[in-house]
DNA sequence: TTTAGTTGTAACCATATTAGTTACAACTAG
DNA sequence: CTAGTTGTAACTAATATGGTTACAACTAAA
């Protein structure tokens, strides 16, 4: 006689918010744009890489394009950098595709009662706080440059494939 | 004759991805407990004073009881500090509210192709960075604890009630 | 012991973001 | 001209968030 039970388990339970992958799908297009510069990057191409969609990577690559760091060929196909590697910072790439605005990483609740003196005062003091924090997480990404990224992860390459 | 022109501009156009509300409700709820020791802190109380609904605050509440940083009275309701204020970092109760879950800031796409080099080797590489961002804003937030905003808070209560 | 008021939760709802997908017009190099 | 590609719009599914109603369980005070 057989038996067999099945579990389901959901994953469900602890989720929090969390900062698009558009950032890491960026950088990622990027470091291939450096580091593969003889392929002709495609959409399809890159989305290979990257593990997702053609489509995905052609709405990242229109915010690279807007900010100014790569080129896109439309027609022909294929993308190219814009800017010179050590010119280009991880703040920049998490600036151009906007997966978060300027300020408001955390959101303060906006209706506190002006008629407590708490309610009254709590959004600004708190608010100045907040944004420090903010830019001292974002003053990490810009002292990191896609060229210093990209170093390290040729390394790594190199280190993994001789060690195999 | 009149002339009525009523133009529609919807807010809608850039969004983006905030760290949830409840961050700066809980805070706010510590302040109210600090500030007014004598109140029959119901959550419709401070309900009144954040500006939102009773159950809103009762969550909240809930997460700051989960971590130990106030006791609640069920029934007859009301709710005080279960800690000095000078042992609260805004960091408690951040990581009290779960809006963000320790190292995962930061989405990162999470099937690359491990048979592409940059695929195989981006996540780890990207990954030592960003949770070095997402620490460093935390860092922010530990250094300041509940007493210090209360203080600050406090003042500027004074000033503007000085200023009227 | 009753009662009025409160907490703790579950169950919904509307809204918004995100990632993925299909579809297709516009474009470009050969 | 044509094959292949980009740029976008439109749609979907999954999920988080903030808000709301409803109600059982609880507690203090009359």
């Amino acid at each position: 006689m057989n038996l067999v039970v099945t579990i389901m388990v959901t994953t469900k339970g602890c989720y929090a918010m969390q900062i698009s992958s558009r950032f890491s799908v960026g950088v990622h297009i990027l470091s291939l744009l450096a580091i593969n510069p003889n392929e002709h990057h495609t959409s399809e191409w890159i989305a290979g890489s990257v593990g997702t969609n053609p489509v995905i990577i052609r709405r990242v690559l229109g915010y690279l394009k807007k900010a100014g760091l790569v080129h896109v060929r439309a027609g022909s196909g294929g993308s190219t950098l814009a800017r010179e590697l050590d010119e280009i910072t991880l703040l920049d790439v998490y600036r151009a595709v906007e997966v978060v605005e300027e300020g408001k990483l955390f959101h303060v609740h906006d209706q506190p009662n002006p008629s407590c003196p708490v309610g009254a005062n709590i959004e600004t003091v708190l608010q100045l706080l907040l944004v420090k924090a903010q830019h001292a997480m974002e003053g990490v990404l810009e002292a990191v440059t896609m060229k210093e990224l990209v170093e390290v992860l040729s390394n790594q390459i190199k280190t993994k494939s001789a060690g195999e």
